[in-house]
DNA sequence: CCTAAAAAAATGTACGTACAACTTTGCCGA
DNA sequence: TCGGCAAAGTTGTACGTACATTTTTTTAGG
């Protein structure tokens, strides 16, 4: 038998309720009526609605009927918008990711509604309530703060409720089922460190950012690289900042320069905190890379402006753009598509690593 | 009738499974042969494996036969023990949570291996792989750096493999199902800002932990009651520090008076930040309460003793290390006991927050 | 018009049969 | 000894019936 009976029913029921011809709460054809209507037997009836009972989908309710409990969208219509959220807009990697997002769009005869938060939470709540209110077809969204529990977990709640594809680039809230778009950070920190590793450096210090979660997986990944090759971890050596420490980064020159203290590498969350090392660096007479080797991630312009070129890992940045917007192009139309992608990293090398002998 | 026929079926087969009669990858009875030694259809029996299929006990090949899914236990030699894992032990409220543990522990003839880990990853690993050598009926585990990701993920992972039951005490791994025995950390945050508030405070500023998953939540708390008041929340009002950041705290004077400007309130992690702080301000000619309102969390001894005594949100301490010990007794007699607690916070006054007219 | 009982309707449990599809086992012949 | 094949065993699909339990609707009585 090519497809059994009950299963055709699954499909006829599940392509009603997708379509939004049965909505949430209606109450479906009894077991007798689908059994005279398909002229199969209740038991095999009950065997379809059993299945979609498990993948909830329907609802029994004995003596009362059976009900439908999945969530379907009330039918909007296309706006042929899509909101874009990101931290920053003008500054690093933001551009390509936003250049990258726009191509895929304007080809496809979408408009892009971009919006920014420098990674405050009063800012991304504001923004999401508002493209919430103006209707988007879809939305890219950088995380703010995913390092940190979500105060807008509610908006997000709203979104989804209202099954507003989303995709979620460079992070994502752990807990949220939202598929996203990324550098695979871990493998990126493992990387970087793994590279330090193998041109001999054995005291390897690291600089991460702790309120996102890009932070956290480069600082696991760092660690990876670590236990693999067996070394010891000095937490002494790891120094955290956070977003609004950025503007006072010089402040902590002191503390930095104790922090790597005794340590030939020194892995940088970021181009950005790379280059403010050199600075600090520079200030304090320790040449890069001689006395310090360094290497940073993002691959970002100011690796290659830097006054010591960085060696960093690369961001896929445009492709990554252009990859996020694609995929939720096919969210849009086939609500199961998955859309999770992991760029795997790779190392750009320039002058920051000095090999030891 | 009292239980279905099929439902007598499911507690026999699950009882077995469980109990470890039938262990992974076994082949269970046939069809025909549990209808003919229950006395029962074969449909009904179906019934019954359908639903032991759904919840994971199970799972049927066809032509084969149905075989054991369920990742039972070798059973273990009962040690009597009760590995306990700390991050400190001899300061701050920890000798009162271990004393808590210990007398339960000991009353109910079980015997108590201490480690501490000192908040270090390395050492978490180290510790728990000793305990999971020795064999251990049992765990209490606060997390080390919660708020990161964990590289002895697979640790743990061994240990539910394993089954060992574990309860985490003030903390968990988001992500991680294992219950916890904790102060509501969120609510903690919460009821300390609404303190300020009610106390007339309008800007206040807070200080957390990054690398502490209580630290992220004390933040949301602390989040939530800005925004439950209508307060624009101010990021450069918020300082974040890291456990490896503890002996350099003072280092930090300048960085920290800047973020509080403006303010009236602070909101402080816990006592030992707010004690640290008090001897800030001091050198700096702030006075408290009279300039600055200071509120902090845990209760501890050092609230009490503090130069300037801290108002505070009481830790259970004693009582929570009593419930975790208590939990996991239970836990093991019953694998399935719920053993998650949350302890609501409450507010001890002292001499650290002014009243605004 | 309201209430309570009765009837109807819906799902839940349980039995039985038959055959299909697939896997394992064991036998037989090369 | 091994491959192939048939037989036996096991789960999957499908039909049918009967009655239980629960909810909803109808009806009858006041």
């Amino acid at each position: 038998m090519e497809m059994p009976k009950y299963m055709t029913l699954v499909t006829w029921i599940k392509k009603k309720i997708e379509s939004g011809e049965l909505k949430y709460g209606e109450k479906v054809y009894s077991e007798n009526e689908l059994s005279a209507m398909f002229h199969i037997s209740r038991q095999t009836v009950r065997q379809a609605i059993n299945i979609l009972a498990q993948d909830k989908y329907l609802e029994s309710r004995q003596g009362s009927g059976t009900y439908v409990v999945f969530n379907t969208t009330v039918k909007r219509e296309p706006t042929k918008t899509i909101g874009v959220v990101t931290t920053y807009v003008r500054a690093y990697i933001f551009p390509q990711i936003i250049r990258g997002i726009e191509d895929v769009l304007t080809k496809n005869g979408y408009s892009m509604q971009l919006a920014f938060t420098h990674n405050k939470i009063q800012n991304e709540s504001r923004v999401l309530r508002s493209m919430l209110e103006k209707g988007m077809d879809g939305m890219i969204i950088e995380p703010t703060q995913s390092g940190l529990p979500n105060p807008n977990f509610k908006i997000y709640e709203e979104i989804q409720r209202q099954r507003i594809p989303v995709i979620f680039i460079n992070s994502g809230y752990p807990g949220m089922k939202i598929p996203h778009v990324s550098l695979n950070d871990r493998a990126a920190g493992l990387l970087a460190t793994e590279y330090l590793i193998r041109a001999g450096h054995k005291r390897i210090a690291g600089i991460f950012k702790s309120d996102d979660h890009q932070g956290h997986l480069r600082y696991a990944g760092y660690l990876d690289a670590l236990l693999k090759a067996g070394y010891e971890i000095h937490d002494e050596n790891v120094f955290w900042y956070s977003t609004q420490d950025v503007p006072d980064f010089s402040k902590f020159e002191q503390i930095i320069l104790r922090r790597i203290e005794g340590c030939t590498g020194l892995l940088c969350y970021n181009d950005e905190v790379g280059m403010r090392i050199v600075e600090i660096m520079k200030r304090n007479g320790i040449a890069i890379p001689e006395d310090l080797s360094l290497i940073s991630i993002d691959n970002s312009d100011l690796a290659a402006l830097c006054e010591v070129p960085l060696t960093s890992v690369a961001h896929p940045m445009n492709v990554l753009g252009e990859t996020a917007a694609q995929n939720l192009l096919r969210l849009i139309q086939d609500h199961t598509f998955k859309a999770t992608v992991d760029f795997e990293p790779k190392i750009v090398e320039r002058k920051s690593v000095r090999v030891l002998e």
